[in-house]
DNA sequence: CGTATGGTTGAGTCCGTTCAAACTGAGTGG
DNA sequence: CCACTCAGTTTGAACGGACTCAACCATACG
C-alpha cells in the first residue's frame, strides 16, 4: 500500500510560517504551549499535507521518521495478527496527534478513514526541540495520559460487554469527544446527529465484532428508539440517557 | 473494602533516609533519574510500607492522594462495571508504577494480589517536585507510552485473538516481564518455570475469559505438551516457540 | 478429619460468528 | 432516463466457541 511520505508528501507546498497562525486546531495541540520562539523552530521540523481517503499514513513495524498531527479528517490507528485479524486501536480527529512513541519503529498502522490534512514533524528534530522544552514535555506526558485512560475504558468494552453495550459506548464517546472540542454554543455543537464516517467494518475492528453484528445492533437500537439511522453514515441520537446507560451496562 | 491509606499506612515504620540506598527497585523507578540533592526532596514525599495479600490500595473514582511505586509483590488494577463484571487493566510487579493519573481522581482500583511493599509518594507534593525535574517527567512520559503500547498489545488480544491465544499471550508476556527485569546469569533468570501469583478469575478478569475456560485452556496446552502445571501456580514452559506462535496468532 | 475455598471437568446453552442472499446507493454508460 | 455494476450494508439461517450451570476434585486450615 502506499506510504504518505513518498508519494503524496512533495506534491503538498508548504504554506510557509502564516499557515500555523490560522490553524484551526492549534490550541487543541503542543503548538498552544510554545513560545513564539520555539514555535518557530518547531515550525521548521513540519509539513502540511493533505491526503485522500484510504491512504496509509505510516505502518506498524517501520521506522518511526515522522510524527503527525491531525488537521481535519478521520485518521484509524490499528494492529494486524499474521491472519489477517485487526484490532483498530483508535480513530484520531482533527487536533489529536498520531505516531508517537518511544521506541524507534511505530507500534501501530494509521490509515486515513476520510480525506485529512496532517501537520507533520520530522520526529528526530521535534524530540531534540522537546528535550529543551519542559512545557511540551508536560503536554506530551499529559496526551499519553489520556490515551492511556481511554485505552483502559476500551480494554473494559473489549474484555467484559456485550455487543449494544460496545455499539452504545461508541456512539457515547464520539458525542462526548465532539463536546469537549466545540463550544456549546458553536453550531452543530449540541446537534444530536452524529456523523460516522468510518465504514461498518472500521467500527467492528475497533469493538471487537464482525459487520454483521454491528450492522444488527445499529437495527436494533433503531428499532429500540434510540437512535435514527438517516443515512449509513449519520446516527441521530434520540435518546441520549438510554444510550448512556446502555454505555455504562446498567439497562 | 478496607483502603490501604487508614488502615495499615501508619502501622509501618518510616525506615528513613537509607532506606531508599538499599532498594531493590531503585534502578527501575524515576528514582533512578534524581540528582542526590532531589532525592532528598522525594524522600520527604514518601513512605514505605507492606501490605497484605487482597488488599485495596486505591479505589476508581477516589481523589487520588497517592502514587505508588511496587517494591515486592503483586497488584493488579481492574475497572468495574455496575454489576459486578470486572475487566482487569493490569498487573504491577515490583519496579512498576501505580495511580499515575492526570485527573484528580483515579481511574482504575487496585489491589494486592500477594503481600506486597509499597513506596508511598504524597501525590500533590511529587506532582509539585516533578514540574521541577524535567528528567523525572521524561522518565514519566516514557512509563505512560510503554504503557500505552501494553494496552493496545491487549486491546489486539481482546478484540480479536481466541482464548488459546490469549493464554499463551499472557504466558509469553509473563517470560518477557522477568526476562527485562533480570540478567541473563542471575539465579532464575533464565528458568522456564513461571510463577503466576495471580488466581485464575484474576487472568480470567484480565483475558476476558472466564475462570472455566482459563482452566480448560491450560489443561489444553498441557496435553499438547507445551506446558506442564508442577501446582496451580506454577507453569513449566515446556515448549516456548510453540508459545510464542500460539501467542502471535499464526499456528 | 471435616469444612471451605479455589480449581477442574462435563453437559447444555447462547451470543456473536459464519455463510449466504438480498438490498441500497453512488457511479457509469447506453 | 434507465439499466447495469460494484462495494458496502442489511438481513436471514445455521453454526460454534466461550459461557453458564453443576458436579467433582485438591489443597489449605482449623
Amino acid at each position: 500500500m502506499a506510504s504518505v511520505m513518498s508519494s503524496v508528501a512533495d506534491r503538498v507546498p508548504v504554506l510557509g510560517l502564516s499557515a500555523c497562525d490560522h490553524c484551526a486546531v492549534r490550541d487543541r495541540t503542543f503548538c498552544s504551549v510554545l513560545s513564539p520562539e520555539d514555535g518557530a523552530r518547531v515550525r521548521a521540523t513540519l509539513r502540511p499535507m493533505s491526503v485522500g481517503a484510504h491512504t496509509t499514513v505510516f505502518e506498524e513495524g517501520e521506522p518511526a521518521q515522522y510524527l503527525f498531527n491531525v488537521t481535519s479528517g478521520t485518521v484509524k490507528t490499528y494492529k494486524l495478527l499474521p491472519d489477517g485479524r485487526r484490532q483498530i486501536t483508535g480513530f484520531a480527529f482533527a487536533g489529536d496527534f498520531l505516531g508517537m512513541t518511544v521506541e524507534d519503529d511505530y507500534v501501530t498502522s494509521a490509515e486515513t478513514v476520510t480525506p485529512a490534512s496532517l501537520c507533520r514533524f520530522d520526529r528526530p528534530r521535534l524530540l531534540k526541540l522537546v528535550d529543551e522544552m519542559p512545557h511540551m514535555e508536560k503536554h506530551i506526558a499529559v496526551t499519553l495520559a489520556h490515551e492511556l485512560v481511554a485505552a483502559q475504558e476500551q480494554m473494559l468494552l473489549l474484555g467484559r460487554k456485550t455487543a449494544q453495550e460496545r455499539i452504545a459506548t461508541f456512539l457515547v464517546s464520539l458525542l462526548r469527544r465532539r463536546e469537549a472540542y466545540r463550544c456549546p454554543g458553536r453550531p452543530g455543537g449540541d446537534c444530536s446527529t452524529l456523523a460516522l464516517p468510518m465504514s461498518r467494518s472500521d467500527i467492528g475492528d475497533y469493538l471487537g465484532l464482525t459487520i454483521e453484528t454491528v450492522s444488527r445492533t445499529f437495527s436494533q437500537l433503531r428499532r429500540q428508539g434510540v437512535i435514527r439511522l438517516a443515512d449509513v453514515s449519520h446516527a441521530e441520537i434520540l435518546d441520549r440517557g438510554r444510550l448512556e446507560c446502555l454505555a455504562q451496562g446498567s439497562h
